[in-house]
DNA sequence: AATGAATGAGGGTTCATTCAT
DNA sequence: CATGAATGAACCCTCATTCAT
């Protein structure tokens, strides 16, 4: 899509260092999508990215940083999105929480690279601490808010009954698990009906703000 | 299913080489739960085995097939048992559904070394037809029952407006997301409180037929 | 030299650890003699050991592990010779210094290998404390044992102006010294002449002991 | 040596470059001291000197010949010092070789950066010949001028059995040996020892000349 | 059936060199 | 002249696989 309009024998770009990190981070979603985290190899982000070998380690310092970096990249990008729905004070609680399930099952979001990078980290990070670390962070953010979301849903509508902990942590692991399904199965479970899932969660905990459509 | 019509000779055989192999793949969980998929070696696995390096390749062709059989092994597992419960017709289906929950969350099932075992597989999975079906046949087999299940459930309770496979999608991505969080923040989250949480799940979808302390 | 009846296509001989771990050795001590220390790499020397690659990471850790003990089988080989010399209780005192001479212009020790091993090594000492150990612990046994004898030498012969350390210093640098002109420049400095140096040495701090034949 | 015939600007230019020039060698001859010949990059070197990495490629064309200026401007810095000795005629022939002894124990030749740099360049050079080149003739230079000054001392004293050839072997090859004894083992021979050694030698064989004061 | 020394393709990393700026 | 991002050959090392025993 970038013009190329000057001699394809070196890349030697003006690029700043964090463009030039960007595009390996890109790249490397791409291959630990389409070959798997541990079948990644140098060349293959390299040469993906359309660079040398070398460049990696001039850019990162050695492969593991390059993937905690990806990670990292990974968990920000959800994050920024993510935030903006909370901070979007022109939205009430109900629209934000609808807003966050759109945002879970949005084409962004479920690409399924973004979702094979998800669970390759996830599934290696039991042996790997730095991985746990930025998902455990990541997971505290977000229960964070929507606890808070939810612990305000409850005495808006008087749900005596909810506990907003325990709803925060169905409703995290249900988007989880919707992501693992629509990896691993992605024609048993389309988006729409994921998405349908998790909505339908919400209508049982919270009948007077959510229905089939949405917020009401 | 192998009917023993054979010599005791070749049974014995039979059995020692069934033996050694399951040797092998127990040695290979532990591997996987301590090191990891990707870095989990021939040398590991046969070491923690108490084995010769050379015996993997004698009774598997490949480390490839050793960590298929290992992947099939946990499925196989886990479905014998969840088998066990949905052909156990002394139970009511609440307390079959019911007994499910437990399952899920009792010890076998949710040792960090399974859970580990099986966010390592997923995580290869986009890039391992191999994996994605074996993973896939299991989720069937569990969709179908539980479907099953959750409609009878339906009309038992005149639930007019549950979805059965609703339900169901949403019971097994709740339960994989609540594994995943046991794995990767086990000090935030409890396995009773993630028990609680597919609990509460069940509760709101089939009040009549669940409560906090299990089937009413 | 060794005849090979066998099949040529693979090594899988019944050689022990030990012995495989000398031919390795060996293989190095010849690399570094032809293409310098930091030139050779392992690719040379298992192809000078007709071995393959992976074999050096299999007997030795890495290759510094390799580098350390050949400078420690140069350094072994060495003092063995030496202490036979040392422990020879057939021969008088000043014999057995007179054999120590003819021992460090020896065959054996000054071939060009064997010198350009230990040239070798020394340039990497300064910045390498395992190679520094390794060359201190030599030279204490050396001077340990030379300057018992020069004590010996002195009384035998009433040298009261001689101070045995000062000779044993001056002996084991001049030794060095030669050895580096036999490496450095070997057209213009013959071994005899070389030899004809230390002689020299000793006959001029013991000059009722040393004539320029030999012993007195 | 060179006439500045040329320009004010040409010639500022050609003593920058010159200066440039001797300012990576000296980077070199720490960088050698401080990790070793085979460990130090061109990174190192220019880093070092506070400059950027290309400006080695400009001013000498490749490493090779950065290294080899190296060798030759410590050869060159050594043998103008001698030199100067050689040529004073104000002293004596035995203060002279006095000066000499002194000069080879100089802070200045036996700083530890020199040594080292010494022994790395010895170390390859049997694999170099361009190392052992430079070497050979400056090892001729000084044995020329020292044969030279031992001829005329035998003479002089009418030591009847000085072979001045000889002499002039022994000497330079003990003060590379001891040269050595203070690279590898500085903590066991200090410099005034070294120093004694040297003087030694000479007293045994110049008798008349030298004493352990010095010249006589 | 079982062993484990040996193999060698393929991985990550280093670093002298180049060249657009 | 000077810079330093970019390059890629060549390094060391890992490890699945083989096979003589």
């Amino acid at each position: 899509m970038t013009t190329n309009n000057g001699s394809k024998k070196t890349m030697r770009s003006n690029m700043s260092g964090e463009a030039r990190k960007n595009q390996l981070i890109k790249a490397t979603i791409k291959c630990i999508a389409k070959k798997g985290l541990s079948s990644t190899t140098m060349v293959d982000v390299t040469s993906e990215a359309g660079l040398s070998l070398g460049i990696v380690n001039l850019h990162f310092k050695s492969k593991e940083k390059l993937l905690n970096e990806t990670l990292r990249y990974v968990s920000d990008e959800y994050r920024n999105g993510s935030n903006a729905i909370f901070s979007d004070d022109s939205k009430t609680v109900a629209e934000k929480v609808m807003a966050h399930v759109d945002y879970d099952f949005c084409k962004k979001n479920i690409s399924r690279n973004k979702l094979a990078v998800w669970f390759a980290f996830w599934g290696e990070a039991k042996s790997r601490p730095i991985y746990r670390d930025i998902c455990a962070k990541h997971d505290l953010f977000l229960s964070d808010n929507l606890t808070q979301l939810f612990t305000h849903l409850k005495s808006l509508g008087d749900y005596k009954q909810v506990n907003p902990e325990i709803v925060n942590m169905g409703y995290t692991a249900l988007i989880d698990g919707l992501w693992l399904d629509l990896l691993i199965t992605p024609n048993l479970l389309s988006v729409e009906t994921a998405r349908a899932v998790a909505l339908n969660y919400l209508m049982v905990q919270f009948p007077k703000h959510f229905q089939i459509n949405g917020v009401i």
